[in-house]
DNA sequence: CTCCTAGGTACATTAAAATATACTTCTTAC
DNA sequence: GTAAGAAGTATATTTTAATGTACCTAGGAG
């Protein structure tokens, strides 16, 4: 019974546990990005290491890429729809963690902040 | 924002996406175990791997060791409740990874079966 | 006395994940 | 014709995680 279990929990795991997976899925919620735009909020990532993700979670069938035949290249990333259902999940993992944070008090360390806080001036520069 | 967010969620991640660590979590939930015990349920994991993931999860609060000066020595490990609080979360993600391995449709792996489907039996020998 | 047990430690090795550096392609802009 | 930009590929290197093998301890059983 408990064999069933943890064997849909590894999958999840497997899925989710990549070093940049859960930034990247964050950053696409509810919206289309292009590679560059990706990389631009996780400006910590190594190129390779962000192509090679987003290859696994392609894969995986919670992205969906779509290139257009242009030069300079364009290519951009969307959550299926399968991948949009993991957001209730991540809010899930969100409140459990920062639960943890509050009993360690850890404070936050620089190299901590993974994803760029453009989010605001983005949508009011527009 | 999200900066916030996803150190919450990685802060979770961190915790459970060693190899063994849902699985160690999964088979203490709602009971006391010794060290050889948690080992025979997870019939494939190293004994260095199991030791070092215990000790994390008892650095994170997960789990407490209480050890009685015994020879031979026992060794009793338990979820504390902070620990236990994680069961709603596996349960999640255990019903999203079956979602996944539905669309899959990947056959069960030999070297998958991570936990010793023990429980029945030691249950009634009782 | 020697062996066995449980829960370790110490150290070496392998495997897997992430990073760094350099190169490619096509097209438009100078 | 040279440079710049987007989204890659290729290859080497570093870092981290997981394994494998051997040894330690105390007391009871033979």
């Amino acid at each position: 019974m408990k064999v069933k279990q943890i064997r849909a929990i590894k999958a999840t795991l497997d899925i989710v546990c990549g070093k940049w997976k859960a930034a990247i899925l964050l950053v696409l919620v509810g919206k289309t990005l292009r590679f560059s735009e990706i990389k631009a909020s996780l400006p910590k990532i190594n190129h390779q290491t962000l192509i090679k993700q987003l290859k696994e979670l392609e894969r995986d069938g919670l992205l969906e890429r779509t290139s257009y035949d242009e030069a300079p290249p364009r290519v951009e990333y969307t959550l299926t729809e399968y991948g949009e259902d993991l957001e209730e999940l991540l809010t899930h993992m969100m409140s459990w963690g920062e639960k943890h944070l509050e009993l360690k008090k850890q404070p936050l360390e620089e190299d901590e902040v993974i994803i760029d806080n453009f989010e605001e001036e983005r949508v009011t520069s527009q």
